[in-house]
RNA sequence: GGGCGAUUGGCUCAGUUGGUUAGAGCGCCACAUUCACAUUGUGGAUGUCAUAGGUUCGAGUCCUAUAUCGCCCACCA
């Protein structure tokens, strides 16, 4: 006999199984030719990151699958590693610093990045150890870094293979400005975001005729200093006379002139824009078109610069109101008219962006992408769920390209050298040169800007395994590698959220094909968003965050996982609130508990029979039969559906075998005869086999279990994914006991009715109705007896009407229990006739009230209605009382 | 402007190619406590599956509109 405590306590066991599964090397995966490789790359957390509940969630699901795998015998590699998060960390370091009075200006660049590198090396790991609280199971000795010296290699590599193949280039751009964070951003980057703002319409006087105007409309007039023209619409008959004239910009004097460009809107506005080619793509657009000066007005911080005159040092919005005020002084704004926008977004910071003007390095996107087109129409990658296909071929479809550059420190400089006596000349290398090729001279300096983070995130499924390779020291780790890669590339899973398509899945496809040449993985599972239990989005800012390691603390790892995972239907956002996690600790303490009870009534010998020495014999019961039945039925679904990333279905398989059938159903049945040999085999064999199955949801209570039912068998992480047996499936058996559960449900139900003392043994009698049915109750007989409790249970084939029985109908069989000298008959019926009357009374009531016209007329509808309803309530009630009575007499 | 998702008992949600009587968790009501578990057990109540049409032998599920909410994308100044 095996005593286990009576409650599961998951802290007092969580660290111990982790740490054993970490010393014993059960994360390591390697070259086998002989099993499949089965392989998920992590979604790198940032180093800055702490776990929330979308970690939770994202983890949960890949160490779900890698468990699962891994167990079916697969060489199942979880690679893990953490991303250097250019401009939020060098964000948090800032802020760090700033305690000091220190801006990285002060420190130079040079000791800015020691810090961020010290930084990194103290709080870059904490993301992992939480991780490993999750309990992931990650082949942590891989531990990746997207700026490990081999990894930083792989991004300069794939930068001079893009340049040299005319896929990388520098531009002059109007691209997204932070001007906080004071660097270029993506276009995915800058999300817009809708704002109400005002569209401000400014008199623009002519230079021939000052008392006359056009008027534009604006909603950013600050931006007005760097005007250079107005447009409008060819077509527009209003202005058409007025191509060719020329307007004095006011405040700035300077004489600009009035083209017509068909990307004028004539119905917007006054139909009039004023162009401002530094400031705006689009008049960027009409600035190349037509030849148009370019003012930049702005410092890279979005102050006005010396062009803006006047306004010079005034913040962009400053400057805004305060050129409205001088405008509506000297009579040139005609109005304001309020306006809703749409404006990007830093999405690291939050600032509004400013379309800004400078130099960036770009990516051609569109060769790229014809490949991971291609892939995913021809179905070689998989979305899961299958709608979010037509969200990355659209963004494919109209894809942009790339800006790469940032103007920040921390990240990978990117592998550009100039001379300076050569000003034209671009020298790109994977190391820095000695001399300028063109000149000889030695004067040669790097470009300034890193890399965007995700230029170096998209080679993780490939980068991470140390290709192209080149900085191995020795040809056999090279070697190695190498075959590393081909054995576990492509990767079979990649497990992330919505927002992430377009940053990473999009361009790890297209890096995929263009450096491996294959897809880099064949699913894309992609999981919903955690909300509250309202629907916002879990922030900081919003102060809705349940913090997972919270729950971890006080439910419990597994408790936080099964929680998760059973409420998270495919693709569907989660919403959550903490009381969800009560079910995930509910069933830890039902599976502890029921195991508790197994091993107290285990002899010894149980555990050593092989199960199948009873198949042979065929000697099993039914009840037996049956859990092996349901048990085997549940492991296939349970498989089929860990395979369609149906993991809520999963986990509520799981859920409902453990506890409404092995627990309710089975352990109640064997109970009074539980020392019977093969009672013992089977309910030992049934936990065994569901720790195994529930392993991957709730990795350690199944192995807090498993090593007390099995020592010194070794970890049930290292144990084989139960086998199905299908010749045990046997529906038949299923809906035998199905039917013997109706009959005992009934009898209860009408025990309840009747409301017998559930302690009191009472008789009932089963008119089966032909002699199958017969036999197999009678089979059944003391089962019944006992889950429902009766002294005595007869089986008849043919119904008989007796008085003062109360009877239900299961299928085709009436179950009925004899109530005299259960209940006292006669007090019975008077409680029922009072019952009746009462409800009688009530209902005349009712119908009294519903009948008077004043009320009907006057008072709310929803009184009404509620009376209505009342009504049908009592109507309800009286035929039931009147049913039971009939069945009394 | 385009696209996507949601709408099912009091609450939160499942419901996989259309197929018997639409499920779960939580909550609620009644009963049970020397019994592995009150983080429990037994029984119960609550649903015109958003609305209107359509296809079909059959629709929560498919089609077409409509409404409400949410999300994503987009260069309307």
């Amino acid at each position: 006999m095996i005593e286990l405590p009576k409650v599961y306590i998951a802290k007092e066991v969580e660290d111990k199984w982790y740490k054993d599964w970490e010393d014993k090397k059960l994360f390591s995966a390697k070259i086998d030719p002989a099993a499949k490789p089965f392989c998920i790359v992590i979604p790198p957390p940032n180093v800055t990151g702490i776990l929330h509940m979308g970690h939770a969630l994202n983890n949960t699901i890949q160490d779900i699958l890698i468990r699962y795998h891994r167990m079916k015998g697969d060489q199942a590699l979880w690679m893990p590693g953490t991303d250097h998060a250019g401009i939020a960390t060098q964000n948090v370091v800032e802020k760090s610093i700033a305690k000091e009075k220190l801006k990285r200006q002060d420190l130079g660049r040079e000791k800015f990045l020691e810090r961020v590198w010290v930084w990194k090396e103290q709080y870059g790991s904490t993301i992992i150890r939480q991780l490993k609280k999750l309990g992931a199971s990650c082949d942590w000795e891989r531990t990746r870094f997207t700026m490990d010296e081999a990894y930083s290699g792989a991004v300069k590599e794939v930068f001079v293979r893009l340049y040299e193949k005319g896929l990388v280039y520098q531009g002059h751009r109007i691209i997204n400005w932070c001007p906080r964070c004071q660097t270029a951003l993506a276009d995915e980057e800058a999300p817009h975001q809708d704002l109400q703002g005002n569209l401000y319409y400014l008199k623009y006087p002519f230079k021939n005729d000052p008392d006359k105007f056009i008027v534009v409309a604006t909603t950013r007039p600050e931006t007005m200093l760097g005007d250079t023209a107005v447009a409008i619409n060819p077509k527009d008959s209003r202005y058409k006379k007025l191509i060719g004239k020329e307007l004095v910009l006011p405040l700035v004097n300077r004489v600009i002139k009035i083209i017509a460009d068909p990307m004028v809107d004539k119905k917007f506005g006054t139909g009039c824009v004023k162009v401002t080619p530094a400031h705006d793509p689009n008049d960027y657009a009409m600035g190349k078109a037509h030849n148009l000066e370019f003012v930049n007005v702005m410092y890279p911080d979005a102050r006005m610069n010396e062009a803006a005159g006047d306004y010079k040092d005034m913040d962009r919005f400053e400057a805004r109101e305060v050129i409205i005020e001088d405008l509506r002084e000297k009579g040139l704004l005609e109005k304001i008219v309020p306006h809703a926008l749409s404006a990007g977004h830093c999405y690291r910071c939050h600032t509004i962006i400013e379309p800004y003007l400078s130099k960036q390095w770009f990516v051609k996107m569109a060769p790229l992408a014809e490949p991971a087109i291609k892939a995913v129409k021809e179905g070689k990658i998989k979305f899961y769920p299958a709608r979010w296909k037509k969200v990355y071929l659209n963004w494919m479809e109209n894809i942009q390209d790339w800006c790469i550059s940032r103007q920040i420190w921390w990240g990978h400089r990117i592998p550009v050298y100039y001379c300076k006596n050569c000003p034209e000349k671009i020298i790109v290398s994977l190391s820095a040169p000695e001399k300028c090729p063109d000149c000889g001279k030695t004067d040669i300096y790097q470009d300034e800007d890193v890399l965007d983070t995700w230029f170096s995130s998209w080679l993780w499924p490939f980068a991470t395994f140390g290709w192209p390779f080149t900085s191995h020291t020795s040809q056999v780790t090279r070697h190695k590698s190498e075959e590393e890669l081909k054995y576990f590339y492509p990767t079979s899973t990649l497990v992330t959220a919505p927002e992430i398509i377009f940053f990473w899945v999009a361009r790890m496809i297209m890096a995929g094909f263009e450096f491996m040449k294959d897809i880099p993985f064949k699913d894309v599972y992609i999981h919903g968003t955690v909300r509250d239990i309202e629907g916002k989005k879990m922030s900081k800012s919003l102060g809705n965050v349940i913090d997972p390691l919270e729950i971890i603390n006080e439910y419990g790892t597994d408790a936080l996982r099964f929680s998760l995972i059973s409420i998270t239907a495919q693709g569907q956002d989660v919403f959550l609130s903490k009381e969800r996690f009560e079910q995930g600790r509910n069933f830890c303490n039902k599976i502890w508990n029921a195991a508790r009870f197994v091993l107290m009534n285990l002899e010894g010998e149980a555990i050593k029979t092989d199960l199948c020495v009873f198949f042979q014999k065929e000697d099993l019961d039914l009840t037996n039969r049956w859990i092996l039945s349901r048990f085997y039925s549940t492991l296939k679904e349970l498989n089929k559906n860990i395979e369609a990333y149906r993991f809520n279905e999963a986990a509520n398989l799981l859920y409902h075998f453990f506890w409404h059938e092995f627990c309710d159903w089975y352990l109640e049945m064997i109970k009074h005869d539980i020392k019977n040999p093969q009672n013992q085999v089977v309910m030992f064999k049934i936990l065994e086999k569901f720790l195994r199955a529930a392993h991957p949801f709730m990795p350690f209570i199944s192995e807090e279990i498993w090593q007390k039912i099995s020592p010194g068998s070794g970890s049930i992480m290292a144990g084989p994914w139960p086998h199905i047996q299908e010749q045990i499936i046997d529906r038949k058996i299923e809906s035998k006991m199905e039917i013997a559960f109706l009959i005992i449900t009934g009898i209860r139900n009408m025990r309840s009715e009747m409301e017998i003392a559930p302690a009191l043994e009472i008789k009932a009698v089963i008119y089966a109705g032909n002699k199958l049915n017969a036999e197999l109750i009678s089979s059944l007989i003391p089962h019944i007896k006992k889950l429902a409790r009766l002294s005595d249970l007869v089986v008849e084939e043919k119904f008989q009407h007796l008085k003062s029985q109360l009877t239900t109908l299961v299928g085709d069989m009436h179950v009925s229990i004899p109530l005299e000298g259960v209940v006292d008959i006669d007090k019975e019926l008077a409680k029922l006739d009072e019952k009746i009357k009462k409800a009688e009374n009530d209902i005349k009531a009712k119908k009294n009230t519903l009948s008077n016209k004043n009320f009907i007329e006057r008072a709310p509808t929803e009184i009404v209605e509620k009376e209505r309803s009342k009504l049908k309530e009592l109507e309800d009630t009286l035929h039931k009382l009147k049913g039971v009575k009939d069945g009394l007499q």
